[in-house]
DNA sequence: TTATTTTGAGACTAATTTGTCTTAAACCCG
DNA sequence: CGGGTTTAAGACAAATTAGTCTCAAAATAA
């Protein structure tokens, strides 16, 4: 089950990334992230520039450049780093794909769905990055793949 | 957010579709299917057989025939058909992707996902196309787009 | 200034998913 | 038998997502 692309899967580790290690203001290479949690630099790059683009982070070009958040990583949830990637609308999509399905035409699958749809929306929404970062420098979470 | 592929949408939206107009072991033209439901003859034919293939469905060739369900449909649960469609493992995933996600090396989102997941997984296992067909029939929900 | 490091931008390729088309096989009916 | 209807199988194409590569621009440092 593939909820998120790999746009926002990267995107998100390389951000708890960054929450983890670094000081608030510090800038990261792209280049260190990339290697650290085994994803393509040109990718990840590619990827956070839409997040540099839309003032979640702030990059800086040349030696001891690279990216930092904008602001606190309590004040960044995770909500909005899937919408920036995925689009808005992100959370509004019918489990069977229908357009126009809502309270008064709904699919079949409708009710539970909204109920579904809504704890993963409020969940994304209620999660700072701070939280995650948290978890992996503290009690060693793993953020990537060995 | 895409839970599910295009592939497991029409076999849901097929299959509710019989359960909701046809009695059972009466025949149901892929043709019919495809108009009704708006979606492409040949595409919906690929996707149907394989639930032949894996015998959720009984196919029958030439005029009047069609496909139908191989058994009652208060014993087709919705999981049976994604998994045959998306793979067995459709619920065993990571969030973000890392293997070897797990309660041994949980990744930062892992118990959040497995609350979220598996309320999916049990909405999917419990929940059987006579479920869905009777809403179908019975309270005029939607199945297709208009 | 020049070399080095780093992000920015965008063209290009690869993989996957989705959709189309053609031909064959099974089946019915006259 | 012969013609029409329907699924089966698989090649093929289009669209989307994922990933690669090259070169430019900004910054540092010697």
């Amino acid at each position: 089950m593939k909820v998120l692309s790999k746009a926002s899967v990267y995107s998100l580790r390389a951000l708890v990334y960054i929450v983890a290690h670094k000081q608030h203001g510090e800038y990261v290479s792209i280049g260190e992230m990339s290697k650290e949690l085994d994803i393509s630099f040109h990718f990840l790059t590619k990827i956070l520039q839409q997040l540099t683009q839309e003032k979640l982070l702030v990059s800086y070009r040349g030696p001891r450049g690279g990216v930092a958040l904008n602001k606190p990583a309590e004040e960044i949830f995770l909500i909005d780093v899937v919408k920036i990637i995925e689009g808005e609308h992100f959370f509004d999509t019918c489990l069977l794909g229908l357009p126009g399905c809502g309270a008064s035409e709904p699919c079949p699958m409708h009710a539970f769905w909204t109920v579904a749809r809504t704890a993963m929306e409020q969940e994304f929404a209620n999660t700072p990055l701070s939280e995650l970062g948290a978890k992996v420098s503290e009690d060693r979470l793993r953020l990537s793949g060995w």
